[in-house]
RNA sequence: GAGCCAGUAGCUCAGCCGGUAGAGCAUCGGACUUUUAAUCCGGUGGCCGAGGGUUCGAACCCCUCCUGGCUCACCA
């Protein structure tokens, strides 16, 4: 506490007069409680004020005071625990002059125990008539203002631990990204999932064209890269037997910050034997949609302020009839890589001139149309060269067996068939390596696992904090993670 | 990485054309035994993000930097 303020010094003094001349314990461990705030509430709210006066049960709760109405012999206050806010009531009368002086002397931000009986107040809310209680913690800083909360973004991000005692809507956020993914969870494993571990630090950066993060490891003298993908190794386990495997984890990818964008985030990677990528859309659907109703209670959300139905079926789009039918764009434009690149230069898009008709189509569809599918939507027939781990479609090997799964404007997920040729794998981390696109190696013993023989497959990676965003209705990927990443700042 | 915007008391915010710093809440003291942003009376509290410049004089104008937000780029 270099910056000890006024508020903060006086706090210190108030606490060291409270142990030296009240008795208090220092920072006690010793109090413990039997009943949670909400455990409180379900018991007695429905019960009238003369009923509550019979009650004689003593219970022990804990919180953190969050308001103080004080009056001459008697007060009022809030306290907050994991459960929720529950108001107490201490009168003089009940507690004796020295405990009444003791609890006059307690601030706004200190965590106490009480015990007490329900009672309802003049005014019908539920209250603990005190009729004893002890200081657990003393806190030294001051909390926000009770009206306007806190505001400040960059403190927010900073001190999330602040954030989360006075934004209720923060917490609850934060609890709905936990029963989301716990959902998520209880879905994959229910549909005979495991789910499985790979490595974070990895010799080679491989499963996504990202910058990695470069690490090292001292006793072997070796470079590491923080995953961009698990993509190969969640593959490599198809090879060894596992038929269903699916991770959810971290990734880490050395790009630019955005309100969609962290540099580490989490990812669903899952992979199924003897399936396709047809049969992933309606996993998905699926998937998305039930746990938008058991966890929300609706397939119907809103998110910042356009409403999306998430019941199924889900539309399906090539991607070259989305660009025509949603974006706009001239058909024969998608179909002659002469008129794209020409296209693509009047309207400023970013094109060398030298890129190949499936990549134009990719930057086309990106430019035009993405942020126009407020979806759900499946967007199928990606053009090969933009897809290097996908299958090629039987029919027309220019485009892969693949989707993108769009919803309000953003990709939330990424699925195809697995390619499991490796001398088609070869070839197309060939092309990436000359292109300098994706990792600056080859991964030589991803391709010796598919030489063993992958089973057929499909897989397909979810990017969580975007599903979080889209069911929490939160704008920026910041406000789904705890700590997000910032520039080293003083905290004021 | 580029452009635009913001940073004033613990918190939320005012502060006009450059004239020496304000409010509410919190805090401290006093009154008050059923309040709900309790009320009433009185007080404390500022490196105006940091540094430089212009000026008799700068929170305000200019420059540099720091931090954050938004948009764009790379990416998911």
């Amino acid at each position: 506490m270099e910056d000890i303020n006024r508020l903060v010094k006086q706090r210190i003094e108030k606490y060291d007069a409270m142990k030296t001349e009240m008795g208090v314990a220092h920072f006690p461990n010793t109090y413990r409680k039997d009943t949670d705030v909400s455990a409180f509430t379900e018991l007695y709210q429905a019960h009238g004020h003369d009923e509550l006066l019979e009650v004689k049960t003593l219970h022990h709760m804990t919180g953190r005071i969050m308001a103080m109405r004080s009056f001459g012999k008697a007060a009022f206050i809030h306290f907050q625990d994991a459960t929720g806010t529950l108001q107490a009531f201490f009168e003089k009368a009940k507690l004796g002059d020295e405990p009444y002086s003791l609890f006059k002397k307690l601030d706004i931000g200190d965590i106490i125990g009480l015990w007490g009986t329900p009672i309802k107040t003049r005014t019908g809310e539920l209250s603990v008539y005190v009729q004893g209680f002890e200081l657990l913690t003393k806190s030294f800083r001051p909390l926000p203002e009770k009206w306007h909360g806190l505001k400040d973004v960059d403190t927010r991000y900073r001190q999330r631990y602040v954030d989360l005692m006075v934004t209720p809507e923060v917490k609850q956020t934060f609890l709905l990204r936990t029963r989301i993914i716990s959902r998520l969870r209880a879905y994959m494993d229910s549909h005979g999932f495991i789910e499985v571990e790979t490595p974070m630090m990895q010799p080679i950066a491989g499963g996504a064209t990202a910058k990695p993060f470069l690490t090292h490891h001292n006793a072997l003298d070796m470079d590491l890269y923080l995953r961009i993908a698990p993509e190969l190794y969640l593959k490599r386990l198809l090879v060894g037997g596992f038929e269903r495997v699916y991770e959810i984890n971290r990734n880490f990818r050395n790009e630019g910050l955005s309100t969609r964008h962290n540099p580490e985030f989490t990812m669903m990677e899952f992979y199924r034997a003897y399936a396709d990528y047809t049969d992933l859309m309606r996993f998905t659907e699926d998937m998305v949609s039930s746990i938008a109703r058991d966890v929300l209670g609706t397939e119907v959300i809103t998110y910042q302020g356009t409403t999306i139905d998430l019941s199924t079926p889900w539309k399906r789009y090539t991607l070259k009839d989305a660009t025509v039918e949603v974006g706009g764009v001239p058909r024969e434009i998608m179909e002659n890589r002469d008129k794209a690149v020409a296209f693509c230069k009047e309207r400023g898009f970013d094109v060398t001139g030298s890129e190949t008709l499936g990549e134009l189509q990719l930057v086309l569809f990106e430019q035009t149309t993405e942020d126009k599918l407020t979806g759900p939507v499946f967007v199928t027939s990606y053009p090969t060269e933009v897809s290097p781990l996908s299958r090629k479609n039987n029919e027309d090997p220019s485009i892969v067996d693949r989707f993108e799964l769009f919803i309000a404007g953003r990709e939330i997920a990424n699925a195809f068939s697995e390619l499991n040729d490796p001398f088609d794998q070869r070839e197309r981390f060939a092309g990436q390596l000359e292109k300098k696109e994706g990792p600056s190696e080859m991964d030589e013993d991803y391709i010796r696992a598919l030489e063993y023989g992958m089973p057929p497959a499909a897989g397909e990676g979810i990017g969580i904090d975007r599903l979080i965003m889209l069911l929490t209705d939160s704008p920026s990927i910041r406000d789904v993670i705890l700590f997000p990443l910032l520039r080293k700042g003083e905290v004021s």
